[in-house]
RNA sequence: UGACCUAUGGUGUAAAGGUAACACACCAGUUUUUGGUUCUGGUUUUCUAGGUUCGAAUCCUAGUAGGUCAACCA
């Protein structure tokens, strides 16, 4: 039986299901992810490649992998194979992987047949003068003196451009359409350059390369892709897509556009994103900060929450920024069913229990995560001589601090009830040691003492703790919206996105952690050990924090 | 003085001419040995003006606002 209310559909499904109705695309439908290798793909990619994979999965089809490689100066057998890894790591699996090089050969004898139908010609134009022709958005361009070379003649050329007879930028292959078109992509577009550059794949076999508008089609329709789709500003080139297509007389891919992904408080084109990298605010494509799949991964962000989040912001037309508290929540709504709970102290300060005997130390278990029954406990040692949190003492508490003050109670995680009666401080009015007693029938599962406390604090025990460091990461950008700020980005840098603790303490547990591993440091967030650590230094991201209603309370 | 795309709470996304809803965020309460989690409730919405219609977020017209397009980039 079929849902008698499905789900609604985005406008790309619904254009698929119409399609198929129509019974459009009795062999299924086809979808591909066309990334140019040069440089990392970052979570605005993700959008594209859950939708081009989604789309297929949901109705049944197949997608592709293609690495749109036509302009050798910036390509890079390097990004090829982090785009593979990202997509893998993504979830998904294509079904072809393939490469728009691999068509040049096909793409050079459909130039030809244009030019034999007198619809493409050579130009010796310089660059400029091409621009010139063009004209402006308002008023018409002109007509290359080229334009009406004999057919003949134009597959000379082209066949010596192709020869190598000619130097680079010497002679373009346009397209013979319309200089007075409304649509500027009409007006004669170049086809072909000329490129005596090594193609990362097909080396120096070439040096004419076809431009994106007369490779990006022909491709989708050699490979029978039924939907392509794409981000808005391809939306002028479609009437392109089209017009090739249709005077090749090709199977016809259609194309449809979407808005992208833009994320408030970072910046998400390639050129920012390596002028990050370049300029060294980052610390490469993988920094934590950055928005790239590898960045995210190495944060400790799951496929998983990755994926829902491009769930959850949908797809339409309309220009998007979204707030990068949903993918917080993502990633907390995933890891808290998950991530196994540990206790780090990340800025200690040392607490005596003062009835507490000399030596002793006692092995507590301790669950691994309250969300999970079956995640079993882990033995975390306690003893006289503890680090707190620094935070989560105050010699004059206010009303609603449920925490330790002098004379106030409170719960040592899967321990003891304490109250502190005494504190020292440091000559500069820091507090250098708090003092408190244990009430021995208090223990966590096993208490007797009838008292109820309304505030629990983390703890590791001074002769076990193990030492760490902690990485603590902020959003990038001041400013929400980096839609105008063009170049002056740089301005607008958080000079807080990295902090980093040198003095962190962290549970003997943590000293089998694996890379990549998410923990939640209980009460401050969801961390994961990162490939800078060493078997001497263990360093830990901060993926994001909890949720924190006191740090609101406070700010009131 | 162009063409094309778009306009729904703070942010996104639904509602195929018939009660404007869902998520995030925010607020209040509940639960809790994490000020986490859970659960409950709440605040806030159809760009403007006309028109068609019994009825318009939806269709039409005109405005307004935002975006895209003039790389031998993709």
């Amino acid at each position: 039986m079929e849902d008698s209310k499905p789900k609604s559909l985005n406008f790309l499904e619904e254009i698929v299901q119409e399609n198929l109705a129509a019974g459009q695309y009795p062999q299924g439908i086809f979808t591909r992810f066309p990334p140019e290798p040069n440089g990392y793909l970052h979570i605005g990619h993700a959008k594209s490649i859950c939708l081009n994979f989604g789309l297929a999965q949901k109705f049944g089809g197949k997608t592709n992998l293609r690495f749109d490689d036509t302009n050798p100066m910036t390509e890079e057998t390097e990004y090829v194979e982090s785009i593979k890894k990202d997509v893998s790591w993504l979830g998904f699996t294509w079904a072809n992987e393939l490469y728009a090089s691999n068509y040049f050969e096909q793409l050079y004898e459909f130039a030809l047949e244009l030019i034999k139908k007198s619809l493409a010609y050579v130009d010796d134009s310089s660059a400029e003068e091409i621009a010139a022709q063009k004209g402006t958005p308002t008023s018409a361009g002109t007509e290359s003196p080229f334009r009406n070379r004999s057919v003949d003649e134009n597959i000379a050329l082209f066949q010596d451009m192709r020869a190598g007879k000619y130097p680079d930028g010497a002679k373009v292959l346009r397209a013979k359409i319309d200089m007075a078109h409304s649509n500027m992509h009409m007006r004669d577009p170049l086809m072909y350059r000329i490129r005596h550059v090594a193609h990362h794949r097909t080396g120096n076999a070439w040096c004419i390369y076809p431009m994106y508008d007369f490779a990006h089609g022909q491709s989708d329709s050699m490979e029978g892709i039924t939907h392509s789709i794409c981000t808005l500003e391809f939306d002028v080139h479609r009437p392109l897509y089209d017009w090739f297509i249709d005077k090749l007389a090709i199977f016809a891919s259609h194309q449809y556009e979407f808005a992208r992904l833009n994320l408030s408080h970072t910046v998400m084109s390639k050129r920012k994103l390596l002028q990050l990298v370049n300029e060294k605010i980052v610390h490469g494509w993988d920094d934590p900060r950055m928005p790239t799949i590898s960045g995210l991964r190495r944060r400790g962000f799951t496929a998983a929450s990755i994926r829902n989040f491009c769930d959850r912001i949908g797809v339409a037309k309309r220009d998007n920024l979204i707030d990068l508290s949903l993918l917080e929540f993502c990633i907390r709504e995933d890891l808290n069913k998950s991530a196994d709970r540990v206790m780090a102290v990340l800025d200690p300060v040392k607490l005596v229990i003062t009835n507490y005997p000399d030596g002793q130390v006692e092995d507590l278990a301790i669950e691994n995560n309250p969300e999970d029954l079956d995640s079993g406990k882990r033995i975390v040692p306690f003893s006289k001589e503890l680090y707190i949190e620094r935070e989560d003492f105050m010699v004059d508490p206010p009303k609603k601090f449920f925490r330790l003050g002098p004379g106030l109670l409170v719960r040592l995680k899967g321990a003891y009830i304490i109250q502190c009666d005494h504190f020292e401080l440091n000559p500069d009015g820091s507090v250098k040691e708090i003092h408190a007693q244990y009430l021995p029938n208090s223990k966590s599962g096993q208490d007797t003492s009838g008292i109820h406390v309304k505030g629990t604090i983390h703890w590791v025990s001074i002769p076990h703790a193990v030492e760490a460091e902690v990485r603590l990461f902020d959003r990038l950008l001041i400013v929400e919206d980096a839609s105008e700020l063009g170049d002056d980005f740089l301005k607008f840098i958080n000079p807080d996105s990295l902090q980093v603790l040198d003095k962190v303490y962290v549970e003997p547990s943590l000293r089998e952690a694996e890379i990549g591993e998410a923990v939640q440091f209980i009460r401050k967030g969801y961390y994961c050990l990162d490939p800078d650590s060493t078997a001497e230094r263990l360093v830990f991201n901060r993926t994001v924090t909890l949720k924190d209603t006191w740090a609101k309370e406070q700010n009131k």
